[in-house]
DNA sequence: TAACAAACCAAGCAAGCGCTTGGTTGTCTT
DNA sequence: AAGACAACCAAGCGCTTGCTTGGTTTGTTA
């Protein structure tokens, strides 16, 4: 996966940066520009140089991740062998992007889409959508094959649900690492031994 | 279940009610007590007559649901048989508070944890923990017993996470029904086949 | 070295926020 | 009839918010 999603060399990155830190630890509401301005030593109103109002902060940090995370999803797949390794690649790549270097922008993605405004949901939705028809695929065949058990419409939002809520609870650096993690949820939706 | 959470004809519970509303559909810190007002027909100054801040709205409205659902939970576990079943009824107390008659009011406890202050957080903390433990105990004994392969604190998180994150996407009415719904779960976390 | 644009500062505006204050209304008890 | 109390209104205070404005610095190119 990519390392970074943001260039520390360009201003408008490190504002995006800063204002991803924030909206996940303080949530997008409560953030301030005069906060996200001081993360990086810029007065609030010079940060509007760089970005038309709050809101494209978000946007932008939203933007960003959501290519990147297709893009390695898509690199993810395409390198697993079976369905279970396929599926595997489904929460690995979730996983990875809600605890690795782009946990910021990730989580923000997840948990405060409601804040953007609806115009903007909409201008991305393309991409959410190309996203989960990947996991919409996989599921489907990983029921086929009798390894779940679920409706994969149904299966899809549980699992989503169970990783996009480990950024509420999960520590990384902690006994449980990120491919421990995986197997936990792989285990949870699909047991080795229900295959044939 | 208790069938409300909210007595409508005390004025308190009324504001707490309107509280519960406003702040599962915008968010609490997008929600002002102007708006908590005008839901019931209050201006905005007259409802610190019987609370002493916003915050304690949100409290209030977390207090009385996280009480409640204990109790219910407690009775669901008692009434139902085998592990299998109080597996069934982890999941069904949840989703019946989730989108049943106190779906406002859970979402939020769910959704808006963040948004108090930790010192209240702190107050609710034993009722949270006596609630998980609960869940802690089924899912110990269904994994003694092979119906489940992830270890159960994570197993924990995952199925609450996957449960919370419901009142994203699923619409009470629709073909699923909350039974259904319970069902779709239990198959994720416990196939039928895997029992011995 | 002059010109120019990107990057930033200093100051503040208009609007909205949670909450306070002082007073009025209606109901119930004695 | 009179007191007591809960419930509410009308008005607004002090503060914070996102964002604007006009001007200054800095670095690059011609």
């Amino acid at each position: 996966m990519r390392a970074e999603l943001f260039d520390p060399d360009i201003p408008r990155d490190r504002l995006l940066a800063a204002g991803a830190r924030l909206f996940r630890r303080q949530g997008f509401r409560a953030t301030t520009v005069r906060a996200i301005g001081a993360e990086i030593g810029l007065l609030s109103g010079s940060l509007f140089h760089h970005v038309r109002s709050k809101e494209e902060i978000l946007f932008g940090v939203m933007e960003r991740v959501i290519g990147a995370m297709l893009d390695d999803l898509r690199a993810g797949l395409s390198a697993a062998g079976d369905t279970r390794a396929r599926l595997r690649a489904l929460i690995a790549v979730e996983l990875t992007y809600l605890h690795g270097p782009c946990a910021d922008a990730t989580a923000v993605l997840f948990h405060e889409w409601r804040a953007l405004s609806p115009e903007r949901q909409a201008v991305l939705l393309s991409g959410r959508e190309a996203y989960f028809a990947l996991w919409h695929e996989v599921l489907e065949r990983a029921r086929a094959e009798g390894l779940t058990r679920a409706e994969p419409a149904v299966l899809r939002q549980f699992l989503h649900g169970a990783l996009a809520w480990t950024s509420f609870w999960y520590q990384p650096g902690g006994a449980l690492d990120i491919d421990a993690l995986s197997e936990q949820a792989l285990a949870m939706v699909a047991p080795p031994e229900v295959s044939p």
